[in-house]
DNA sequence: ACCTGAACACCGTTCAAGT
DNA sequence: ACCTGAACACCGTTCAAGT
């Protein structure tokens, strides 16, 4: 145990698979690996460092085979569903993790799979990249949501109503959670469906301020098209009544 | 200025708009507010309290008109970009409260907005909270990728193959994020909306694994169904060779 | 009741010094 | 080349003491 980078990753990945990423420290982390903390500023330049390479050790690990032959639906479910189960294998590092920018790199086959995938759906080539974003975000929001508890709470919050006991038992329980996760999952694929086969149904709002629908065959899926909100970006806009110095 | 919890809170909110999550701390918080540091825990409990309030006020205040006649698909796209426009404005916050599991609120007006317009919808009652939550973590999950750069990241990441000169400029650009929001949340309608009105187009994958499409009117949302994926939660699994311990 | 100073147990990191 | 001890500048928080 020369104390090597790799080996020094590994450690940190199980320390905080056991106690949390706020529980990684480098002094504990040393003390675990029966070094001096400051042996460790030998192999890193400093913590930061640290928990960008255990995560991004961690995203490399995503399934390599790609089941080439099966429908682009079915692929994406693999895809997806693989996701999941890394998430809940690191749960405590994938909750910190899904909010660094970089763990997802290009050379993840990973990620070459779902450009692959959805380029056999029939996206057009210039915007594979921009659905496939998209496609990751979604499924770490459900993930996070997962994760941190989120859902589960916001399933169990009373609805609009005080709900006058005909509601039956909240939906809770772990399982639910693999129910709704599919959910997601089958809708998204069920509206990518749509813009990619038929024209006409597209829109998600047919008879709602008709968007005449593109022709299919061309770049459905980013219609450029003017913004409609109109608040830019970065910088808190000086319009929230929170932010007003009251000193 | 006698130092109130609400004066507090606002200070705090000003610092992390200034200089993000990470820069927020007790000394220097009670520097900014001209006060001692132990002052400010006659009024607060600790930092993690402090900044569970922080998210939470600012998580109330979303929109509370509703526009009670618009179509559903429309009074979803108008709370999904004012949850955006609410982003942008503390987009340090929201980077970081996205990750905690209680800062939308069954108090909040967005959530009552939210449930009863999937009511409208015509979401089965039982399962409006769940399609709720999982609306809610799809958008969060868009928002994060957007707030920390991912999304801009990975729609630049080259496809499968080199991309042979032939793919134009890069979509870059803030704009950019503007169209893929949209599209996030018009491919997400536009799949509610198949399982809402055609219960035979339903599957996500028709020809696929055929699983027969239910009735319409009946739960079609959450079908009670066998999981697929066999990892159960929580504890890191011991299969993964990260984890190995090799010191 | 509200505030305060000193102190405690921790951090990440620098640096000069050891082998 | 790799490691180490002491030190620095910060943390969050406790507590006894002030008004």
């Amino acid at each position: 145990m020369p104390l090597t980078e790799a080996g020094i990753h590994a450690a940190a990945l199980r320390l905080i698979d056991a106690e949390g990423v706020e529980a990684l420290t480098m002094r504990r982390l040393a003390t675990a690996l029966d070094a001096n903390p400051m042996s460790l500023y030998h192999h890193l330049p400093n913590k930061e460092a640290l928990l960008r390479g255990v995560a991004r050790m961690v995203g490399a690990q995503f399934r390599t085979v790609t089941l080439e032959d099966a429908p682009w639906q079915e692929r994406i479910r693999l895809l997806a569903t693989d996701f999941r189960t890394l998430a809940h294998r690191h749960p405590n590092l994938m909750a910190y993790s899904f909010s660094q920018p970089d763990f997802i790199q290009p050379e993840d086959p990973f990620w070459a799979a779902l450009t692959r995938t959805l380029d056999a759906a029939g996206v057009p080539h210039s915007e594979v990249r921009q659905v496939a974003a998209l496609m990751c975000a979604v499924v770490i929001g459900v993930l996070i949501a997962e994760l941190n508890g989120a859902l589960h709470q916001w399933s169990n919050l009373e609805p609009t109503a005080p709900a006058a006991g005909e509601e039956g038992p909240p939906n809770t329980g772990p399982e639910e959670e693999d129910r709704m996760f599919r959910l997601v999952l089958d809708t998204i694929i069920t509206g990518l469906d749509s813009r990619l086969t038929d024209g006409d149904r597209q829109g998600a709002g047919r008879g709602v301020a008709a968007e005449a629908g593109p022709r299919s065959g061309e770049p459905v899926f980013v219609p450029r098209q003017q913004s409609v909100s109109g608040s830019r970006w970065p910088g808190p806009a000086p319009s929230c009544r929170l932010c007003a110095e009251s000193t």
